[in-house]
DNA sequence: CTAAAATAGTTAAACGCTTAACTAAATAGG
DNA sequence: CCTATTTAGTTAAGCGTTTAACTATTTTAG
């Protein structure tokens, strides 16, 4: 019952994964700054880019799905990018219950001034690792999340 | 002004940094998911883990620089942990200002009950990876910490 | 010694996210 | 066809987190 087992050293598997959870923390705390330094949010950013991906328009449940995220934050989400102007919405001619989420120009603009400085941001942030060391770290990675279903 | 411009594969050290934000997120939340099916969450663990690092007693400003928080989250997240009866706290004698957060009896039983399962179900998850990759993983991870500030 | 600055902690408002309960529309089976 | 089930989306409540403004105490410097 001693307190002590709570500092003694993890196993190598425990400690490798808090050292993904932290450094992963790391990086995305500086690619948010990068946003609020343009007034901005990441996850803003992320459901637009995705419109963007699925080639201008989407259903909010697909986005959800894309995103990784439930289906009721997309639909708190899509509220405020709508009154900012960044998409519309217009409803399905096939299926009332379904509702097309479309970037609207300015969306697309926005998009188009803001992800370069991104990348680069990202980019800074990884450049501590050479070509080849990303290589292995984006293998390992996907090792690790191909059996996480 | 295409949408393509989104959609075109991105460079590599942004495809490390997006594998590692996924996978991180798939890790986490199937550890998040042990802690549910303890009806307990991560959050709280956390700060009762670290109260125990310190040696069972902690002031609440450290206590938010080891785990990263701001001192507020901290603030808030005490006063479950103290209805719970996990935690109590006591004025500081030298120092009026200060407040001593200490792990209750209650606490440490706790964290004895649930740590061994939380790192099997930690370990379970990055099985995927053999030890040498582990201690690769790790290293790069490290490497790439470092130069975050 | 006292006034000013620094420090520890709290409070309030906002945000992104979840689960659970709900509404409305479409589909499927007797 | 009509009822029952499934599906798409919304709403509400709660959590962990942040920033900003605040209070109370301690430290520092003239």
């Amino acid at each position: 019952m001693t307190i002590q087992k709570y500092v003694t050293k993890q196993p190598l598997e425990v400690q490798t994964f808090f050292a993904m959870v932290d450094t992963t923390a790391h990086l995305v705390a500086a690619s948010e700054k990068y946003w609020v330094s343009k007034n901005l949010n990441g996850a803003r950013i992320r459901i637009l880019v995705e419109i963007a991906k699925a080639g201008g328009n989407i259903l909010p449940s697909v986005l959800a799905g894309r995103i990784g995220v439930t289906k009721a934050n997309i639909s708190a989400m899509l509220i405020p990018l709508e009154q900012l102007g960044y998409i519309h919405t217009a409803s399905h001619p096939e299926d009332g219950r379904k509702r097309r989420i479309i970037l609207s120009a300015e969306g697309e603009r926005l998009l188009h001034d803001v992800m370069p400085g991104n990348r680069e941001t990202i980019a800074e942030n990884m450049k501590s690792l050479d070509e080849e060391e990303l290589q292995q770290l984006l293998s390992l990675l996907h090792k690790l999340h191909k059996k996480l279903d």
